[in-house]
This record gives structure tokens, C-alpha cells and sequence, in this order.
DNA sequence: GAATCTCTTGTTTTT
DNA sequence: CAAGAGATTC
């Protein structure tokens, strides 16, 4: 047995962690201290040392690219496939369960997953059902609400109405909403979750036959775990029971939570320790960090000490000192992207490959003036996440059309492409499907089919709608009766839908754009077929090995499309684009964590961008710190050198806007930085941070604060108003934005 | 019922 | 700026 290739790259944390004989333990790790390192480290002890069976494993990451990672280094340490184990997304492991499970899970065979733009669509359509006002109760509000009331684990029954404060509707419709996804098959992201748990607890059989099965589990980011997957995974491990033989292995950093808006508790790193003592638990501390150079740890060190919420950590290196950080104030967005592309057409002259680079952003629109400079410069690049490839509008229209060949109860997908291609189906007549629908408390396309034959539709509707209800029978007839590959299945869908004429007829560049799209989705269903879902495949092979108890964990018969449907919904489409060249990355900070990179550029620090102006509003200040640790991931990526940039003007909405630097720059020690312009020196910076200060807040009687825009019916060009508030006196006159037509803008004319 | 125009409003982050 | 809602016209 070779363990000195598995403990011998590790250090004295580090092994301690890797070869603990306690049963439970958790590592608490800061950035750059070789957590993944570690996890998979252990992972090889276990199968190598401790003749753990793969088969016995369960490892859980956040990101289906982490999984993917880390079964890629997992093999690549034991230098075999570990076909049997199963890694996975909390999702993704989530959904394999419901499938084998469905009528356990009390769900139908062929429940189909939506996505957050379906989910918005249904509650929309029941709000309108119910007649509640969606201008006075934003829709987003109520999908919030329903989210945060199933990522805390609970359902309708479990909320207490006097809480909701006149808010009472939000309950009623998350009842609908419910019943709705309940009788057309449909399962939203964190209902893959809820029910999973639900799973646990209504069968015990199954909960035992699991328990049985695996010996060890392990989790990765643990401090992004939100309350349901939590108690999914104390569940599972027995943590509960005197006798369990689970043995679990949690990897995390306080420091690096970022997805509290989405549920994850920090809080669950102690709770741990106390619910995990029964067998034995240990802590384990990473706190050398292998990555960054010492300014930049101690730029991120002293950034989160802003923190009061910590369980307390402090990064350090053996590595030297290294550059100081570059702070640039750019003029604007524009001459931001193009200090970074200069910087970035440096580091490539000095030899240095574009894929040691990042540039990172708050949010996902901060991307086009970056992509615009380096396409200027003809600089390979490649931006994840924002819009992705199965979140396309095209994409989800021939989606849709797969859903409901799979499944006619799909609600959603039916009400999403019954008019597209437009074939003379209106809203009227979807509005009396869907209100007979509601009446008769079934999926719209068996009340489709009973209005046509009861003749309740209109001669010319109900002909439309049987053609419509037709199309999809005779696809559903070719591509369930040959054994048709899934890329064939796919190829005659996009055709007989019609779609890519129905988009390609715009003679734009977006519409060739979508054209191309779809032609792309073909070719994904392609990839597909020969390669399939890995975990998937986890699951057939570990099926022979399976014999513990009589309980299949077999996915039931599930056909490749559903197979296929599942992984757009779920993985949506990463990775699409070629990753062999060498491409600067660009990226969200959200995006970027537990990456690194040799340069780091972090732009548009402002406030207000970052830390976001919805986390600034909040009083208890939980939101800022988290838009602080997020700041404390972006510095934490670059090994060498780091930028930070910031600009005096944004546009924001296709106007350019003053802007501030962000809080987060003034917690940096000066003597870390190196100033590539001065800040608060420019002339243009103080005279609009002069205009911009003698302005804010003030407000006139009718509420208008300059800067507003108002619509033209209040006021005509050139009306002089006089503003008062906050000890200051302006008087200030209103004039026509660039455009000369749409808004009015306030401008100060002069001080009084 | 479809196409076109006008106006309003909005975007944080992701499974 | 861009998407969505609502109104108007064909």
C-alpha cells in the first residue's frame, strides 16, 4: 500500500484532517488552504488505506462544476474511475433519489424540474386566477417567499398566517402553487430538496436501506449548506441515533459565505460541532494558505476583520510579500475595460498565459464594456454564468415542446409554446382554458381536449387548438415509436415545431443568433447521447452492487429526453463553449469561488454596485457583511498580483451616473496599495462628487429628488421647482433627457 | 388574433 | 438599454 503518495504532499493540518479516526469532522478552511486538496485526500485514504468501497461514498458539492472537479481529481489521485461513487450537486443527488423514488416521493414517473423564469410564470398565472393586484404585490416577492419558505423547510401548513402581516394572499398562493406543480408533475429547485428530506422521513425503509449503504459521507462548502439540505444530510448520517456508523466529513469557511440570500446559514458550522459530538467530532483548522502572495492575504485580512460575525481565522504564508495592489479609478466603465485590457496585454507580452486571468464582477452586466475592449483587441476570453445556454428563450421554447411530448400534464411548458410559433391561438382563449382548467382541477391539456369535444371553444379556437394538440401527439408518435437515438428525438422536434423559422424570420442578429441556438441544442442532445450523465451512470453501475436490501435504486425506466431534461434544467448549460483555449475568464465573484488565478482584476467598486445598493438598505448589516466576504473571495483568487477599479461615472440603465468608491477600498491599509490614479483627485470626480453630495436626499413637496426621472405629464421643459431638505436649499430646473422625447431629468440651475 | 407602438420599470448573486 | 405591459390598429 502506497500512503505516502496520499500523505506525503500534506502538511500537518492538512494530514490531521486527512487520516482523522474520529467520526465526524469538520475542517474549517480558509481560501487557499487546500480544502478540495484535502477532501480529495481523504476520499483516497478511505478507499486506499481504509478499504472504504467507492460504492459507499457519498461526496456533495454545490456546483456541478465542483462535482465534476472533484471526481476528475479524485480519479486522477487513485488512477482509476470510481464509476460507483456517487458525487453530486445536493440537486442533483436530490433529483436521482425522487426519480428512483416517485412513488415514494408521491410524485409522478415523469416529473419534470422548472427553473426559477417557469416557476415566476406559473405564480404569475395563479395570482391572476386568485385576482390579486400584481402591480401593489410584486410576483418576485411571492416566488420569494415561497422559496425561502421551502429552503427553511416548510410547507403550506407550517406557516403561521399572523406573521404574514396582511400579507395573507402570499400563503394562498403558495397553496395553488402547490396544488398546481402537484397535479401537472412539476418540481421546482428547492422542492427537489424539501422532498428529498420529506423522503427520509415518510419512508423509513428507504432512509435504512441508504444508511446502509453509505459509510461515509463527505461535503464540500459547507457553509453554503441552507437549512432543508441540512437537515437532509443529519438525517441521512443518523447523527440521531445512539448507533450509527455513518462517518462524516465537512469541509468549510465561515469567511466564504455568500449564499445566504438563497438560505445557507453560517450558523450550521457550529451547530455541527453539537450535532455531530454523539460519535466523536473533531475541528480542524486550515489556516496556511498555499495560494496567495502576503500582501494579498493581508489586503483580505484585514478587509473581513470589518466582520463581527466570525469564528475567527487568520491567513498567513511562508511565500514572500509579493506586489502591492493596484487601484485604478477609471473615468468610466469604458476606460476601466480598457485599463484592464492593457494590464491584461502586458502580463500576456511578459509571457504569461490568458488563462491565469480573471476578471471578476458583482454582477453579471459588468461584463459587455470588458468584452467589448477585448474583442477590440482581439483578446480570447470567455464569460460563465449570466444568461446560459438553456435559460435561452429559443432553447426553452423547444424545451418546452420535449416537456410536454414527455410529459401533457407540463403546464408550464403547454403554456409556454401552445402560441409559439403564433398559430392563432389568443390570449383570450388561453384565458378560458385556463379558468376551466382551475374549475375542473385538472392539467390544461386534458381540459383542452374535453372543451373541444364539450364545444366549448369557438369553431375557429377549437380548430386551432386540435391542430396544436395534434402536433405534439404525432411528435410524440415519431419519437417514441422508432428507437429513436435522443439527438434524433431532438432533430425532429426543433423541425416539426417549426421554431426556427418562427425566430429565424426576424432578419436581425439576434435572430440568427437563435437559429444558431437551436442548431447548438442538437448538438448538446448529441454530446449527450454519448456521453450521458455521470452520475447516472454512478447510479447503474453501483445497481450491481446493490444487494444490501430488496429496495432498487434504480432511476425506474427513465427515458434519455427525461434523462436530458433533467440535466438542462439542472445544469443549465455551463461549459458549452470550447475551454481548451487559452481565454482570459471573466466571471462573477459568485461564480469565481473556490477558482484561482495568477491575476486578478476586481472592477466596479463602488458603492452601490459593490457593496450592492439592496445589501446596503438592509439595517442589520448580515447583507454587508456578506457583500464583504464575497469581497474577501474576489481578493482571495489571485495568487500574484491583484487589481481593483472603480469609476467615477456608471451607466446604469443606459445613463451614466456618478458613482463612489466602495466602502470596502477604504478598509484596505494604504501602505498595501499602490494608487495607479489618485483617488478623490480628479477634477470631473470632485466636481460630480460636489454636484452629487448637494443633491442627495433632497426632496421637493411632490417627492422628487434630483437625479429622478419623472414622466413629461408632471412637469414641462424648463419649470423651475425649488427643492428643500437635509439643511440644504436648491433650486432646480427641469429639462428633457438626451433623447429629447421620453424622460425628464432634474437639473440644479442654481443654489439658493 | 396579430402586429405595432408607447410607456414603465428594472437587475445582485445560482441550484 | 431592454424587456414587459397595455393600448391601438390592422
Amino acid at each position: 500500500m502506497d500512503i505516502s503518495r496520499i500523505i506525503v504532499p500534506l502538511n500537518k493540518a492538512q494530514r490531521q484532517a486527512v487520516c482523522s479516526e474520529a467520526q465526524n469532522n469538520l475542517v474549517l478552511a480558509g481560501a487557499g488552504s487546500g480544502k478540495t486538496w484535502v477532501l480529495v485526500h481523504r476520499i483516497a485514504w478511505l478507499v486506499q488505506v481504509e478499504n472504504v468501497s467507492p460504492y459507499s461514498i457519498l461526496a456533495v458539492t454545490f456546483t456541478n462544476k465542483a462535482a465534476g472537479e472533484m471526481r476528475f481529481r479524485i480519479e486522477n489521485l487513485l488512477k482509476t474511475p470510481v464509476r460507483n461513487m456517487w458525487v453530486g450537486t445536493f440537486h442533483g443527488l436530490a433529483h436521482r433519489l425522487l426519480r428512483a423514488h416517485w412513488q415514494d416521493a408521491d410524485l409522478v414517473e415523469n416529473f419534470q424540474i422548472i427553473d426559477s423564469d417557469d416557476q415566476l410564470r406559473l405564480i404569475k398565472r395563479i395570482m391572476k386566477e386568485l385576482g390579486i393586484d400584481d402591480k401593489q404585490n410584486p410576483p418576485r416577492e411571492v416566488q420569494w417567499f415561497i422559496n425561502e419558505s421551502k429552503d427553511n423547510g416548510l410547507r403550506c401548513e407550517h406557516i403561521n398566517v399572523r406573521e404574514l402581516h396582511n400579507r395573507e394572499y402570499m400563503l394562498e398562493v403558495y397553496q395553488q402553487y402547490e396544488a398546481l406543480c402537484q397535479r401537472t408533475g412539476l418540481v421546482d429547485f428547492a422542492e427537489l430538496l424539501l422532498r428529498a428530506h420529506e423522503l427520509w422521513l415518510k419512508q423509513p425503509h428507504l432512509l435504512k436501506h441508504y444508511q446502509q449503504r453509505f459509510s461515509h459521507i463527505l461535503v464540500d462548502e459547507f457553509q453554503d449548506t441552507n437549512t432543508i439540505q441540512y437537515a437532509w444530510l443529519k438525517v441521512l448520517s443518523g447523527n440521531n441515533l445512539p448507533d450509527t456508523h455513518l462517518n462524516t466529513f465537512v469541509v468549510g469557511d465561515d469567511d466564504q459565505s455568500i449564499y445566504g440570500w438563497r438560505g445557507a446559514k453560517i450558523e450550521h458550522i457550529r451547530e455541527f460541532e453539537q450535532d455531530f459530538k454523539a460519535g466523536s467530532c473533531e475541528t480542524i483548522r486550515l489556516e496556511q494558505n498555499y495560494r496567495s502572495t502576503g500582501n494579498i492575504l493581508e489586503v483580505a485580512n484585514a478587509v473581513i476583520a470589518n466582520n463581527t460575525e466570525r469564528l475567527g481565522k487568520e491567513l498567513w504564508t511562508e511565500d514572500g510579500e509579493g506586489e502591492l495592489l493596484q487601484v485604478y479609478q477609471a473615468f468610466n466603465e469604458i476606460d476601466e475595460a480598457a485599463y484592464v485590457a492593457s494590464q491584461i496585454e502586458k502580463w500576456v507580452e511578459k509571457g504569461g498565459k490568458r488563462s491565469e486571468i480573471a476578471i471578476l464582477y458583482r454582477s453579471n452586466t459588468q461584463s459587455q464594456p470588458h468584452e467589448y475592449e477585448l474583442v477590440k483587441r482581439a483578446i480570447p476570453y470567455r464569460v460563465y454564468g449570466g444568461l446560459r445556454f438553456y435559460e435561452r428563450a429559443e432553447i426553452k421554447d423547444a424545451l418546452a415542446y420535449l416537456r410536454l411530448v414527455a410529459n401533457r400534464q407540463d403546464d408550464a411548458a403547454l403554456e409556454r409554446i401552445i402560441n409559439v410559433p403564433t398559430r392563432g391561438i389568443g390570449q383570450r382563449t388561453i384565458e378560458m382554458i385556463r379558468t376551466e382548467a382551475v374549475a375542473r382541477e385538472q392539467h390544461l391539456w386534458q381540459t383542452a381536449v374535453d372543451m373541444i369535444a364539450d364545444r366549448q371553444l369557438t369553431a375557429r379556437a377549437a380548430g386551432s387548438v386540435q391542430k396544436f394538440l395534434d402536433l405534439i401527439d404525432e411528435m410524440s408518435a415519431v419519437v417514441n415509436d422508432d428507437s429513436m437515438s435522443l439527438s434524433e428525438q431532438v432533430v425532429h422536434i426543433v423541425k416539426a415545431s417549426r421554431l426556427k423559422e418562427f425566430h429565424g424570420k426576424e432578419n436581425s442578429e439576434r435572430a440568427q443568433a437563435k437559429v444558431e441556438n437551436l442548431e447548438e441544442l442538437v448538438n448538446a442532445a448529441k454530446r449527450f447521447d454519448d456521453e450521458g450523465d455521470p452520475l447516472l451512470e454512478a447510479v447503474k453501475d453501483s445497481l450491481e452492487l446493490s444487494q444490501i436490501s430488496d429496495v432498487s435504486e434504480e432511476a425506474g425506466s427513465i427515458s434519455p429526453l427525461a434523462e436530458f431534461l433533467a440535466h438542462a434544467a439542472l445544469e443549465a448549460g455551463e461549459g458549452q463553449a470550447d475551454e481548451w483555449e487559452d481565454c482570459v475568464q471573466l466571471m462573477s465573484l459568485h461564480s469565481a469561488k473556490g477558482l484561482e488565478f495568477e491575476l486578478v482584476f476586481l472592477c466596479g467598486m463602488e458603492q452601490g454596485l459593490f457593496p450592492h445598493k439592496n445589501a446596503l438598505q438592509d439595517f442589520t448589516g448580515g447583507r454587508l457583511e456578506e457583500e464583504r466576504r464575497l469581497c474577501y473571495v474576489g481578493i482571495t483568487r489571485a495568487r500574484q498580483q491583484l487589481h481593483l477599479t472603480h469609476a467615477e461615472n456608471r451607466t446604469i440603465y443606459g445613463r451614466s451616473e456618478l458613482a463612489y468608491p466602495s466602502q470596502f477600498l477604504a478598509e484596505i491599509p494604504a501602505s498595501l496599495i499602490s494608487q495607479v490614479r489618485a483617488v478623490n483627485q480628479s477634477p470631473s470626480f470632485t466636481a460630480a462628487r460636489n454636484n452629487y453630495s448637494s443633491s442627495q436626499g433632497d426632496e421637493n413637496e411632490e417627492g422628487i429628488s434630483i437625479g429622478q426621472r419623472v414622466t413629461h405629464k408632471k412637469f414641462g421643459e424648463g419649470t423651475v421647482i425649488d427643492i428643500e431638505g437635509m439643511g440644504a436649499r436648491a433650486r432646480v430646473q427641469v429639462n428633457f433627457d438626451y433623447e429629447g422625447t421620453r424622460w425628464l431629468m432634474l437639473n440644479i440651475a442654481k443654489l439658493v
